[in-house]
RNA sequence: GGGGGGGUGCCCGAGUGGCCAAUGGGAGCGGGCUGUAAACCCGCCGGCGUAUGCCUACAGGGGUUCAAAUCCUCUCCCCCCCA
């Protein structure tokens, strides 16, 4: 009887063990991971995860979802998402990228980006087990005496293990003093909430080990913490950002994400399957070894894979529309089915002629009248389907006229009177 | 506090009096090939309405010179070594 009972949970332990492990990169450690599942069953106490999000560049990606859909499996086992906002850190700056000075920002922005950053979480956590809280709730009420306390316990060699700093370091690059503080900082977050586990990027695996050994400094019982892989952006190459401009965006129109899932490299495809869609691992399986063996053509894997990931942040029917508009502009060489208007200003207009190079900064597709002339000369403007051969062209434009730029920058021209 | 080395275009990085709007690589952009993939090939990559022309640019100010990214000087910033 008493060994039965003792088997059931452990089955149940295995099973959360089981998914969470699924797509992630490390359990640090995993015995301690676990007992607290064990602990949480028995006592049917949900644990509290914790993830730190930063409140500077609210719009999400696929890469963030990565962890979004991480945390949702915690929620479907009945766990709490704490969204940290880091307000107080973002005032500190993120040690990557030190040459970009960060604005101050003010605390109505935060909060703007916070709501940003919580709506776009939403379509994937489900916010009834989540939980939002802003580390300046702390940190503003601490002390110098308090800071003095916490940096007490760290040293610095133990800071410079860490990459980044290691290689800035080494590079002579500079690190600055509030730099080194940000892992502290982000390690008391976790003393401060009690977390479990936190999750995070593979990036951010010394930051939340920090917050452990702060943890067991505190006398609490150390959360666990779960690397996350970082997902490439579209390039292929580096990681998803968007100040790379590499990423897919979870709230951009199906059809662009759509385009931009069309346009990322071949090699990437599987880790898209794994990483950023809900497909089971077998599922996933079966595409690589098509893939491999021939059987799978390329371009159609990465089809369904669009159709997949759009479905994720909308719906089967608008994934299969956005598809179909993909063949449509880039198969068959026609118009997309919404073309965007813009307005022709009067002013540019000189005896009803409209110089095409004016035209195009006008409407924002150069950026410069060089950019245009250049654009131009290399045969990548068309007006209604007709390649435009020189950058001094005078022309009539009429309502309605089709301008295209590249591939896939088009409008369509509204003259305002 | 003392000594040394640096700051160049989106990034890396050459250039140490004229031939420098500044070699090269990366990123980006346009074209070709294709499956808007990768790889590859060609071209562009400060601005100015039409220019063997002008303007703005090599951390910032001042100066030398017919001529400065390059020399002098002051200021600011970064790195290293010693204390």
């Amino acid at each position: 009887m008493k060994s039965s009972k003792k088997s059931k949970i452990e089955k149940l332990v295995d099973e959360q063990v089981k998914i969470i492990s699924r797509g992630m990169e490390e359990i640090l450690p995993l015995e301690d991971f676990e007992k607290k599942i064990k602990k949480s069953i028995e006592q049917n106490k949900p644990l509290k995860i914790k993830f730190g999000v930063d409140p500077t560049s609210p719009d999400l990606h696929l890469g963030h979802a990565v962890i979004l859909h991480k945390l949702k499996q915690f929620q479907d086992f009945g766990h709490i998402v704490i969204l940290l906002i880091g307000d107080y850190t973002a005032r500190v700056g993120d040690p990557s990228g030190r040459s970009v000075t960060r604005p101050q920002l003010s605390p109505k922005k935060i909060e703007k980006n916070a709501k940003t950053y919580t709506d776009q979480a939403f379509k994937i956590l489900d916010p009834k087990k989540t939980r939002i809280d802003y580390n300046s709730r702390w940190f503003s009420k601490m002390n110098f005496n308090d800071l003095l306390k916490l940096t007490s316990k760290f040293t610095i060699a133990r800071l410079l293990e860490r990459d980044d700093f290691s290689i800035r370091y080494q590079k002579g690059t500079p690190i600055f003093l509030h730099e080194f503080l940000y892992p502290v900082m982000q390690g008391y977050d976790s003393v401060a909430l009690k977390s479990d586990v936190e999750i995070g990027g593979t990036d951010q695996k010394f930051n939340m080990l920090a917050g452990r050994s702060l943890q067991i400094d505190f006398g609490q019982d150390p959360q666990v913490v779960i690397t996350m892989p970082i997902l490439e952006g579209i390039d292929g190459v580096q990681r998803m950002s968007k100040s790379l401009g590499n990423y897919i965006g979870l709230t951009e129109p199906a059809k662009e994400m759509f385009g931009k899932v069309m346009s990322i490299p071949d090699e990437l495809m599987i880790r898209y399957f794994n990483l950023a869609t809900n497909l089971e691992e077998d599922e996933v399986k079966k595409i690589e070894k098509g893939l491999n063996d021939g059987t799978l053509h390329p371009a159609e894997v990465k089809r369904r894979l669009g159709r997949e990931i759009v479905t994720l942040y909308y719906d089967r029917k608008t994934a299969l529309e956005a598809q179909a508009e993909f063949d449509r502009v880039f198969k068959e060489k026609k118009l997309p089915s919404e073309i965007p208007e813009f307005k022709v200003p009067r002013e540019i207009f000189k005896n009803s002629k409209v110089w095409v190079v004016r035209l195009l900064v006008t409407i924002g597709f150069a950026k410069s009248n060089s950019n245009a002339r250049r654009l131009i000369e290399q045969g990548g403007v068309k007006i209604n389907n007709k390649i435009i051969k020189s950058p001094e062209l005078e022309l009539k434009i009429k309502e309605n006229d089709i301008i295209q730029v590249g591939k896939r920058k088009f409008a369509r021209l509204v003259i305002s009177h």
